[in-house]
DNA sequence: GAAGATAGATAGCAAGCGCTCACTTTCTAT
DNA sequence: ATAGAAAGTGAGCGCTTGCTATCTATCTTC
């Protein structure tokens, strides 16, 4: 007895296996780390051979610079979807919005994106192949919170105001070593967040309609 | 001709070849990061053997514990040095010691710190291990942020605050990739941490002496 | 100064790494 | 239907890894 099989374009198969190598590879870096996301261990992961991944993709190298830029462009909608829509006339607004932006931050994607900069930080090549991603995270995420803030922050607070937000929560997620990092946020972390909720609406009030 | 060799007595022998070890596992760590600081790699920094590296650690982990250890004192150290006889009077006063407390989150016994944390989320073993230094850590930044701020900031609020800046600096030093992290901070990292000073000291103003 | 303990050097092992290559399977063009 | 291109397989190569076994050098004890 024959499996009835599915006829795929070659297109479609090329696609198919690539979107499993990049997968994996976001899950074997979120619950592996950089050093043991092997590449045996990655075509584990998506049920192809190790072949089939060097045919896609030339080094191990490739493969996770195309694992960085296919997050990157995840968590910059990750993070659109974090202001779409939302307030931040009150500190209440302004808090619920940070709890959000702590929740896309502490992401497996996110995570991944993080793994690799770290990674990136002793492996010049890497570092390299890496900094146009960043570049374009960097100027998406700042357009995005000018589209939230634009109207009340200057074009020189702006950016300072995102580099103490991000860079906290971002400090938080390396520092929280639980194996589930998006449980409940800590008495302490809590109150953090919502002081610094606190501090930036005042800083800024809200300008006269 | 013998070489003139000083005699040193055993205890003298061990603690010398354990601390070359720590110190080269540290220059390993931070120029080279976690994966590429193999045995070997140290035991070349150090100049000794990999027989001596492990007649003294019985693994390679039990070398990374000892020596995030051996930098978490350090960093308290610094931590303390960089308080030692400030003020925080005035924005300025906080300015200044935000400045003093970036250079020190960036120094290389920092950097080592770090490199050892992100290690441990993936590595479970590596993550319980380094736990009792991370409380102490922890608790003895927070005793000589107490003895900048306690009389100032509620039980409450002094952890979170604390938490705030810590973690941004952390966030900061992750993503700062440049070879030279101790370079010039940045126009938006300045004007951050100087925002940053505002905000806190408006918080939280002088109490009437 | 002999005996024993400790420190350090060196060679090498099993396992795992990134990657290659000869090969089969699946799709496409004629 | 058939030739050829593309996709995928899996054994295996050269190399590095953490670690061990064996041996020598140095210090301590009596």
């Amino acid at each position: 007895m024959t499996t009835t099989r599915e006829r795929r374009t070659q297109a479609q198969r090329r696609e198919g296996t690539i979107g499993a190598l990049l997968e994996a590879t976001v899950t074997c870096l979120t619950e592996r780390g950089y050093a043991a996301t092997s590449t045996a261990a990655v075509c584990a992961e998506a049920g192809v051979s190790q072949g089939a991944l060097f045919r896609h993709f030339p080094t191990r190298q490739a493969l996770l610079v195309a694992t960085a830029e296919h997050v990157a462009i995840r968590n910059v909608e990750a993070f659109r979807a974090t202001t779409e829509g939302a307030t931040v006339d009150t500190v209440d607004d302004v808090a619920d919005v940070l709890a959000h932006l702590r929740a896309a931050v502490l992401s497996p994607t996110n995570q991944t994106w993080r793994e690799l900069l770290v990674a990136a930080r002793a492996d010049a090549d890497l570092r390299d192949a890496l900094l146009p991603a960043r570049e374009l995270l960097q100027a998406q995420i700042l357009a995005v919170a000018a589209d939230l803030w634009g109207d009340r922050l200057s074009a020189d607070d702006l950016p300072a105001v995102l580099s103490i937000v991000i860079n906290m929560l971002d400090g938080l997620a390396f520092s929280a070593l639980d194996p589930d990092p998006a449980a409940a946020p800590g008495r302490t972390v809590e109150r953090a967040l919502r002081l610094l909720a606190e501090m930036i609406v005042s800083h800024y009030p809200e300008e006269p309609s």
